[in-house]
DNA sequence: AATGAATGAGTATTCATTCAT
DNA sequence: CATGAATGAATACTCATTCAT
């Protein structure tokens, strides 16, 4: 065996960490999450994972930062590809959207680790989240320099958006387990995004004069 | 001392109890709370807990039960003296977001329900969930019979809401914990009441044709 | 109401305490029985058992107390009826295996204080127990004076007749859950106690020279 | 160290867990056992009898598995090296008499058991209690058509030989406790064995004709 | 790197007993 | 006599973490 196989078995033993992490955390939080459990889902002996990583709570800001961070550098990326304003606040929201649709136990543990202050955000976690403000902050900035925007505050459409999907990832399991009364609908995720994307153009495109 | 006082007695004991549970499970959510620390805030002994309540999960649900009776209760009350949609919906907007202002732990328990998947809730705590989203459904009906609202998805306008105003408070902490660069601005509550409001209507009134 | 009520209806509430003991007592022992359960029985507030009676352990030995004072009082009443050291002897056999058969609760009890080595047995308690292996060995003292019987040792005979109808007594519950297989046939009371005299008559009788 | 020397190691600490388990669950019943006591007398900490056994209820039916297996094989076994029903029968009655003796906590915790129903017994102590209850029946049988015992019932047999061995064993710290007076004797285990196999057999055999 | 065993410091819950009224 | 409330001392069980091999 190489030494770079050697070092991708490592490497794939962490991934098997963390992906086991995500899951449990975000199913019972930190307090809830059992280091047993987060190892048996990784196929490997406990000892093992204090081994690689070294602890409930560095696991745990680890798996946090790793989303964040890829969070970032898919919206950094993504957002390149588009050139107005508007084009630009479409890609970030689908990609928000994205991120979550494509796995629900990001939201989760995101929402659960802001309500307790962000208490276990490394300081390059918190450099992520900055940035991915930043780019959002830009794309409004651009389109009220443009004229196409109306002058709003960044940070609001952001939260508008985490909320959103956020809240429409987490509130799933109960519209399932509680049949809600006719008159009450909840969008699936494809029409959610294209309602929420009219609604947020909408709500800060300026009002054309003919 | 009264028959009364002696029956407000036991009220009171109950009170105290709720709302250190209150804090103490918004602060570390239902697995990280300790019954021993909810007692001592309530300046009890921990098994008049027990003797009151019964038990760490039935308090937890009770708590949760009584927010969400309150906020039905409050939201039903309110929405009464508004006569227009917008009125309404303007009503139900502040409504929630004061009382998400109120009491801060309020937003943090209710995101933490939520995203556990509502296991706790009673069957009165949904049922007061549909009260409330009976409301918007209606505020929202109500407009669009009007001519005043284009149609829309109410579950979205109620989870925006719930969103930003959770998400605002939630935020908080951080905020304060992490300086975040010039450019990027967090509203505080009030100012960031009237920009959600204004949001909202223009995203959902009829362009008023001339 | 007259002093003699009041001391009735007094008197009638330790009975009931006691009934009630004796059933929680006998179903999950001293260590197991939970004063509510048998204040709940007794129909009467917990505070009123400890005024009555004063504590778990003095209610316990109390009910230990009655059960044996009544067999005492009870076997040596009856065996005054009877005349030849044989009809004594099935006196006793019977009284015995009536006291178990009328109420079950009894040997459960019995049985779990003599294991637990008779820590909670009160001195008259002793004096009962005294008095009754008194009579049995007068009874075969008698027979073997008489040349009925022959020498034997008296606490034998009298465990052997406690043990029989003892473990047949506690033993139902068992032979009701697993059915055990045919050719394993368990008598039933009065079956058990006809075989049983015959048994012990035919183990002490003085073989007759003809 | 070996392997095997490894493997022997856990179930050291697997025996002395059920060791200190018999004597603690035979002094003080399921309810009045205290974990800690037990972890204490085996000398080894409290949660490694979680890890190894899993809890006090399944501690307590591995105890009474272990007793009844034991005696089981034990009876089994030794029956084998007898040949006619009368030497069976009395290798039976010295088998149980020999286990009794050796060791004095298991009469307690067995008729613990009993009286408490077989709540606890797991279904492989209840085949061999089977096996036993089915070795004494044809040994009762064998003698049955071989003229030399008369017909009779093969569970009272057992349960005689239990009562009698099992009240011997428990009331010894009674009979010391409280000193009986004078013409009550209670007979040593070796006379108690050689008195009950004496009354056993000549209640069971069939009077010789000459 | 890998594993079964070990540990100590919790943590929810129970319960006999007492108190105030 | 009667009762609801209060208390403190247990007690079974858990779990993050470490150790020996």
């Amino acid at each position: 065996m190489s030494n770079t196989d050697y070092k991708e078995k490592q490497g794939v033993t962490i991934d098997r960490i963390l992906v086991a992490a995500l899951e449990v955390f975000s199913e019972s939080g930190l307090e809830g999450a059992r280091i047993d459990e987060i190892a048996k889902r990784a196929g490997i002996n406990k000892a093992m994972l204090y081994y690689h990583i070294g602890g409930k709570e560095a696991l745990y800001s680890e798996v946090i930062h790793q989303i964040i961070h890829h969070a970032a550098e898919s919206i950094t990326k993504n957002i390149k590809e588009a050139t107005t304003p508007e084009e630009k606040l479409v890609t970030y929201i689908r990609n928000i959207a994205g991120i979550v649709e494509e796995n629900p136990k990001i939201p989760k543990l995101i929402l659960r680790e802001m309500i307790s202050g962000g208490k276990n955000y490394t300081e390059s976690a918190v450099q992520d989240i900055i940035r991915i403000l930043k780019i959002v902050s830009g794309i409004l900035q651009e389109g009220s320099d443009k004229g196409v925007f109306i002058e709003t505050i960044p940070v609001i459409i952001h939260m508008m958006t985490l909320g959103v999907f956020g809240f429409l990832s987490i509130s799933g399991p109960l519209r399932e387990r509680f049949a809600f009364p006719k008159g009450i609908k909840v969008p699936d995720a494809r029409i959610a995004v294209e309602e929420f994307e009219k609604l947020v153009l909408r709500s800060i495109q300026q009002e054309r004069k003919e």
